[in-house]
RNA sequence: GGCUCGGUAGCUCAGCUGGUUAGAGCGUGGGAUUCAUAACCCCAAGGUCGGGAGUUCAAGUCUCCCCCGAGCCA
């Protein structure tokens, strides 16, 4: 079975996670736990690229060495999705020695194709950018339009990739339909290269920060080129020989890159020439999403309105943040955060139908049938309302889940919570206790509506793994294993929990707990 | 300045190839209920679809211009 690879961005070190980092790197969590409970082997590959003059002159800033600070910056990375609970199975560092090992194979490779000519650059430079620019000539002092910088001058000869000759195969690519994802996001792309690929630089001089070009010194490779590649290095194995061709029995071809929309044409246009020169497989699909504004206001340093992911995680916690990014902003297109709705989302969903129902079935079921789940009835019956509408909302999480629409998928898994509270307000099973006689009804009731809890828990699983494992645990069960998977167990897929009917009659229930608090932010994010 | 994408109820969004009184959730107001995290359930009021012109028997849904937002390029 080939494996489901997939990866974030490998996010530049010159600064600390943002929360677009973070929405990126959530979906992806949320994609890799489906795929996994989908019986997929799935390779989840995030990391960070670190090399580039920008880092050299930040760290120098810092007093540190760059590898020191690159050390630093990257273990924040690290240390940040383990409390995200991000699941990836890897996490690679483009300073890492056996990354270098695989830049200097594949370029050998892409040379070997002659795809590397020399040729002299002279312009005016952006070092936030490493981008050469192309300022207007009447402008005494130069400066960068994105970073409102000073360009700094120079004329060097450098290596360039030969992108010229892939003009064909990339506009073959692109017109593949799903390569490049959201569809809306396509025609960008096939305008640029309509426009006719140009060869680009892929060598810088004079930057000792960087991974030397082999039988060119004083050469290192630009940061994009060598960026791209860890995606390659992440699927090796420690264990592994730096071996290109290795990497198809290792998950390569990537399903899918998941990046922002502003990198879009580096992975759909630059990095699939690169690979079809190395001889490699392209990607599957490059998946660009939207960007995250706040208060409809964009988020930046200058406007001082930066949500930190950290702080966000300290004061509302992993399942909400998840929630409201997932469940609220459809994927692939722009998104505001909004504090309100943010809170009036979680409470209201989390905390009010779903977690509330949970509570208040558990307790029922608690007090009249001796702290345990009623007995399930005898012809368990897959006609029961519960059981069609349980039915209903799986088939509709797991194909919406299949194509990134965590949102359809999340409104899916709320809606059979909505159901559920509306057959207890209809069966009112707290007036049916009063007869004796009514004593199945209400154990067939109970049953139902705290078997829907326990499947919207299941479903819940790949987007809120916590709040799941809380639902579960309420219900006397095990959490559904999703997470990285190591080397090689692949966790049993999620047909079987699926299935309605899965809770035990007579399994003892446990005191029930509020499962999700609610938000009650005194001030402003 | 060029290229993409978007601008539909207070808020987030659905509205396929143009065709009955433009939909959902949240928020707001009212009702019902007590098992529950003042929770759940039901009902209601709210838009003429960014602005303008045009095509058409008919436009939120097509064309053109303008305005606003996001990204890329310059």
């Amino acid at each position: 079975m080939p494996t489901y690879t997939l990866t974030t961005p490998l996010y530049y070190v010159n600064d600390r996670a943002h929360l677009g980092s973070t929405y990126t790197t959530l979906a992806c969590d949320a994609i890799a736990r489906f795929q996994r409970l989908q019986g997929q082997s799935v390779c989840f590959i995030t990391g960070c690229d670190e090399h580039g003059l920008k880092i050299q002159r930040t760290a120098e800033a810092a007093g540190l060495l760059p590898q020191a600070h690159c050390d630093v910056v990257s273990q924040g990375y690290r240390d940040l999705w383990r409390r995200w609970q991000i699941s990836n199975d890897r996490f690679i560092r483009t300073t890492d020695p056996r990354h270098r090992q695989l830049v200097e194979a594949f370029f050998a490779r892409v040379e070997a194709s002659g795809d590397v000519v020399e040729g002299r650059q002279q312009g005016w430079y952006c070092v936030a950018c490493e981008e050469f620019k192309d300022p207007t000539a009447s402008d005494p002092e130069p400066s960068c339009a994105i970073h409102l910088r000073p360009l700094e001058w120079r004329d060097e000869v450098n290596l360039f990739f030969r992108l010229s000759r892939y003009q064909q195969a990339i506009e073959s690519l692109i017109s593949r339909p799903g390569f490049v994802a959201p569809a809306s996001r396509r025609r960008e792309v096939e305008n640029f290269v309509a426009g006719g690929l140009k060869d680009f630089s892929i060598s810088r001089q004079n930057l000792p920060w960087g991974i030397p070009v082999p039988g060119h010194p004083g050469h290192t490779f630009y940061v994009w080129f060598d960026a791209l590649l860890g995606y390659l290095s992440a699927l090796l194995d420690p264990s592994d020989p730096i071996d290109l061709d290795l990497l198809a029995s290792r998950g390569w071809p990537a399903r899918v890159h998941v990046i922002g929309k502003d990198i879009l044409r580096f992975h759909a246009v630059f990095w699939p020439a690169m690979l079809l020169s190395a001889g490699m497989e392209v990607p599957g699909s490059v998946f660009g999403h939207g960007f995250l504004t706040r208060e409809g206001q964009k988020m930046g340093k200058s406007l001082g309105n930066v949500l930190d992911p950290e702080q966000l995680l300290d004061r509302c916690g992993t399942d909400a943040v998840r929630w409201y990014l997932l469940r609220d902003i459809p994927f692939g297109e722009d998104g505001d955060f909004q504090q309100q709705r943010f809170t009036d989302l979680v409470n209201n969903d989390l905390a009010n139908t779903i977690g509330n129902l949970l509570n208040r079935t558990s307790s029922m079921a608690r007090k009249w049938f001796a702290g345990c789940v009623p007995p399930s009835p005898d012809g368990l019956s897959m006609e029961h309302p519960l059981a069609q509408a349980a039915e209903r909302a799986r088939e509709v999480a797991i194909a919406s889940l299949e194509v990134f629409d965590f949102r359809r998928g999340a409104e899916a898994i709320l809606q059979l919570a909505i159901e559920a509270n509306g057959h207890l307000n209809d069966r009112a099973p707290w007036k049916l206790v009063k007869q004796e006689e009514n004593r199945d009804a209400v154990a067939a009731d109970l049953y139902a509506v705290l078997e829907t809890c326990r499947l919207v828990a299941v479903l819940l699983t790949p987007l809120l793994p916590d709040l799941a494992t809380r639902m579960l645990a309420q219900l006397g069960l095990e959490p559904i294993p999703c997470g990285a998977s190591g080397a090689a167990a692949v966790p049993p897929p999620w047909s079987e929990p699926l299935l309605w009917g899965g809770l035990q009659g007579g399994s003892p229930l446990p005191e029930p707990v509020p499962v999700m608090q609610k938000l009650e932010l005194e001030s402003p994010l």
